[in-house]
DNA sequence: ATTGGAATTGAGAATCAGTCTCAATTGAAC
DNA sequence: GTTCAATTGAGACTGATTCTCAATTCCAAT
């Protein structure tokens, strides 16, 4: 569970696995999918645990830090999370319509990009593919 | 050229090929690569030419309108842009050490696409590939 | 348990990119 | 030249995120 390695990776640097933390992490860890910052903040206050946003942006941090969670992607609207600890590396599609976000994974794309980086003598280390069209439901709706 | 592709778009929206505009358009023509607005509106000002900050901004949201320009990335400085006018489609990959970006294009890469796409029954429109890593000089200068 | 000091917290101030407002200016068409 | 809508620039505003700092909390050594 990520309440272990978080609360490991805090006690190496010095730092404290206090109850706001926690929190935070549980309501991370508890939710499927994309989150952002201020949902989760508000989700929080719901739940009737305490947090303020400075210390929800905090942790979030510290979370990317230790790997637990990553930036998926900075909108006009603010800056997309979600948790790495349950599932694999996988890409985005984004519909731009209704702006939902599917997520796929291609073993032929890492093949692909390790062929990339090859040929330029680039050491790749990640990588991120989003592409951008619409979805099923979308299409639908766009023909009629 | 850019400007009459420009000059049209404005025209058929009833809009005015200004000079500030015109201003702008040719200092991110006459410079290659990737820019961001800030950057930008420091040029035009060095150069003597006259464009405040807000017709920077309002002129590049009307370059990305028509297609002349692009939104590449969003990060935590700001957005990057760059002309696509010039050069056809590609993707990047970015340096982690010394923030450098290289442009490459893959037709393997575009098949895949389409590929992934078709399974999902998703409407592929555009994508992006960002591999993240070090290029080659910030390899070397790490092994030393 | 008590204490001391370092880490953390929350409220709000500060920052920073980008947009908006609005009065003054410009420009195309008559 | 007159007219009127489009544009401009300065600065106010917004929204996301970070920073500040006094008050609080936690750990660890006494």
């Amino acid at each position: 569970m990520g309440k272990r390695i978080f609360s490991k990776f805090l006690k190496e640097r010095r730092q404290r696995f206090t109850k706001e933390r926690e929190g935070i992490l549980q309501k991370i860890l508890s939710s499927r999918g994309h989150f952002d910052p201020e949902s989760l903040y508000l989700k929080i206050k719901e739940t009737g645990l305490k947090a303020s946003r400075a210390s929800v942006y905090r942790t979030l941090n510290l979370l990317c830090e230790c790997g637990l969670i990553e930036r998926v992607k900075k909108t006009e609207h603010g800056t997309i999370y979600e948790h790495t600890s349950v599932h694999e590396h996988h890409d985005h599609m984004l519909c731009m319509e209704c702006g939902n976000i599917i997520e796929f994974y291609s073993e032929n794309l890492e093949k692909l990009q390790e062929g990339i980086c090859k040929r330029q003598g680039f050491q790749g280390v990640s990588h991120s593919l989003e592409i951008r069209g619409y979805c099923k439901k979308c299409q639908k709706k766009k023909r009629s």
